[in-house]
DNA sequence: CACCAGGTCCGTT
DNA sequence: AACGGACATGGT
């Protein structure tokens, strides 16, 4: 049975929470997205006051827990705020914006193939890449796919990533799947970086999208420029960048990234 | 047509 | 430890 939950817009925004870049598994539909989650789809909307979210009755707990609705973003944005400067404005912009919590294997992956590619692109190849390995769905009336299994990920070779589209990254994915596949741990304490194709950037963007650790913050090409045009910073090199943020933002960085990233790519014209 | 995109690897200093 | 070129591919 499907179950439709409504909840207050104000630290819930469908728009803001789905493209601020966390999750590549979304299309727009009904005025909303339908969006994947490993084996699992539902319906996010937001209009006026309220953003509704549609589910299969069993898969409310699950989704409940995916859009982090049990913690309070009151305090997150106000701290946002009082930061003033470009992050003030980009939590305004992002109010609604939250961290979900998605699944490693799939954060992992998608992130793999994120690196030096444009996010149209990466989520035409985690489009072909479930349409061909994972399990045919439907929900609400809409065909989809669910994210493939690192089994089944581990049982094609590079030719097959090169051919949905995963260019250089191929390779990776074929060792890390497999990798995990034959048993290696995938929790908030493995060194993600030990991975093949993994760096610190991919590490950080899984550590706080999968396990929300929110004390990361992921610089990339965006945040390069947020952090010279915004924050007047001189620093050259990516990890020195991340110091600059994670030390200044603490606990908050992850949050305040995300606002930042939405807030410069939403700026780009 | 260069240049860039949610970088990482690998060989040189 | 730090730096720079190579790497696939499609959009601007």
């Amino acid at each position: 049975m499907v179950e439709t939950e409504t909840f207050a817009r104000e630290y819930f925004d469908a728009e803001s929470s789905v493209m601020c870049g966390q999750t590549f598994r979304y299309a727009r539909a009904d005025g909303g997205f339908f969006l994947g989650s490993g084996r699992r789809a539902c319906l996010l909307r937001s209009e006026g006051e309220h953003t509704f979210l549609t589910a299969n009755e069993e898969d409310i707990p699950y989704f409940t827990d995916y859009f982090d609705l049990g913690r309070d973003y009151s305090r997150i944005h106000g701290a946002a705020l009082k930061e003033g400067g470009a992050l003030a404005s980009a939590a305004e912009k992002g109010k609604g914006i939250r961290i979900f919590n998605q699944q490693p294997f799939e954060t992992l992956v998608c992130f793999i193939l994120s690196q030096n590619n444009h996010i149209p692109r990466i989520r035409a190849t985690v489009g072909r890449l479930c349409a061909a390995l994972g399990e045919r769905g439907e929900f609400c009336g809409r065909e989809y796919f669910t994210f493939p299994s690192s089994e089944r990920m581990a049982q094609e070779d590079a030719e097959f990533y090169r051919k949905i589209g995963a260019g250089y990254r191929a390779e990776y994915l074929v060792r890390t799947a497999r990798e995990i596949a034959d048993g290696a741990e995938l929790s908030p304490r493995t060194k993600l970086t030990d991975f093949y194709g993994v760096g610190q950037k991919v590490a950080d963007c899984v550590s706080l999208f999968a396990f929300h650790k929110t004390e990361r913050f992921p610089v990339d090409t965006w945040l390069e420029k947020v952090y010279r045009e915004d924050f007047g910073g001189t620093e050259k090199s990516r990890a020195a960048i991340t110091r600059f943020f994670e030390t200044k933002f603490g606990e908050n960085s992850g949050y305040f990234q995300q606002y930042l990233f939405y807030y410069k790519r939403k700026s780009r014209e």
